[in-house]
DNA sequence: TAACTAATTTGATGATTATAAAATTAATTA
DNA sequence: TAATTAATTTTATAATCATCAAATTAGTTA
């Protein structure tokens, strides 16, 4: 069960959550409990569906949380949990983003954003001066290079060439920042 | 467009809502547009999926008001419209609840109530001794008789039998409350 | 103007899911 | 205990909708 009146909730659970509310039926269930607990068979025959039709659906919203049931009678009563529809739309997107991804994705966008900003079409723009950005760019040239293979330097040259006239720059840098090997004019990426 | 900062939402644009955020590539465009604006194909590669599935998600978001667009360069770049989720969920089904049709639901729901408590088992358990309520009860009654028929009194009676032992007072207050007529022992419905 | 890139539209496909009919379970009354 | 009714589960079907590939449109650079 969801508990979508406190704070914690997973990007699965939110989806649970709107997924539930996005079927007309329900929403007309909600509306009817909103006035008035309710037995299944009274809600079919206001809806205009079968009483299958209500169970299905009323099984579904109690799995988040949003109906509760009791006994009166020979009836099943329903009701609406009031208090777990209190969030708004904007804190559960939030809370979303609040997730243990968020590192991960915001150093995605950063190196994305760098990126974008030094390649164009395919070829570095410039070298970027901070140590930082230069990695970033380094590591996206590397992978041009396939691993396992040995390459002559001319082949190197030829390759960083296609995104940088500057080759040798480049070159050196690709060694000092320990994403490629040397020996005795060969190269190979690590 | 839907305006969900707003307060006038129908029963339709609740739906609408709720369907459009019941979908996790568009939960995680949301995310994304929520830490900065982004372009189609970037959010292409965000997510993984082709930009034609970015646009036909933005296409849908931007319908109800959740996202807007502006140029950037070559780019289309993409905002979240923030105060749009403002709502809380609660609001949106109450809000649907204000309808015009809220009218005739209570009186749908008042009418059920008094049926169900007089009735029992297709058999009226007592005749209502408010007036508001035997006429709800005796127009329920009246339908078993068929528009256009003319009726002896003792079939009446009978039919009447079938929901009441008192079908004396009932026949009397049926032509009270002129859902019935009679004329020289002939009765039919009005 | 030509070549290229971003973005959208169209068309087709596969997956998900709401619904009802039938069968089953649970609970109440006589 | 038998009969009746409420509720749920199961099964099958039909409709909706996300996705991609291919085609098209729009806008930018050379």
């Amino acid at each position: 069960m969801l508990v979508f009146g406190g704070n914690a909730m997973t990007e699965q659970e939110a989806l649970q959550l709107f997924k539930c509310l996005a079927d007309r039926s329900r929403l007309q269930i909600l509306k009817s409990l909103a006035i008035e607990d309710m037995y299944v068979e009274r809600l079919a025959e206001r809806l205009g569906v079968t009483a299958p039709t209500i169970s299905f659906h009323l099984k579904k919203l109690a799995d988040i949380g949003a109906v509760r049931s009791y006994k009166s009678q020979y009836y099943t009563m329903y009701a609406l949990c009031r208090e777990a529809f209190a969030v708004t739309i904007l804190d559960i997107i939030k809370t979303e983003s609040d997730d243990a991804s968020l590192q991960a994705q915001r150093e995605q966008i950063y190196r994305r954003k760098v990126l974008d900003s030094f390649f164009e079409y395919g070829r570095l723009r410039a070298i970027p001066a901070q140590r930082k950005k230069e990695r970033i760019v380094l590591e996206e040239i590397v992978k041009a290079f396939a691993p396992g293979t040995i390459y002559s330097e001319r082949e190197v040259n030829l390759i960083i060439a296609d995104f940088h006239d500057d080759f040798c720059t480049i070159r050196r840098d690709l060694i000092a920042e320990n994403l490629m090997a040397r020996s005795d004019g060969s190269y190979w990426r690590l």
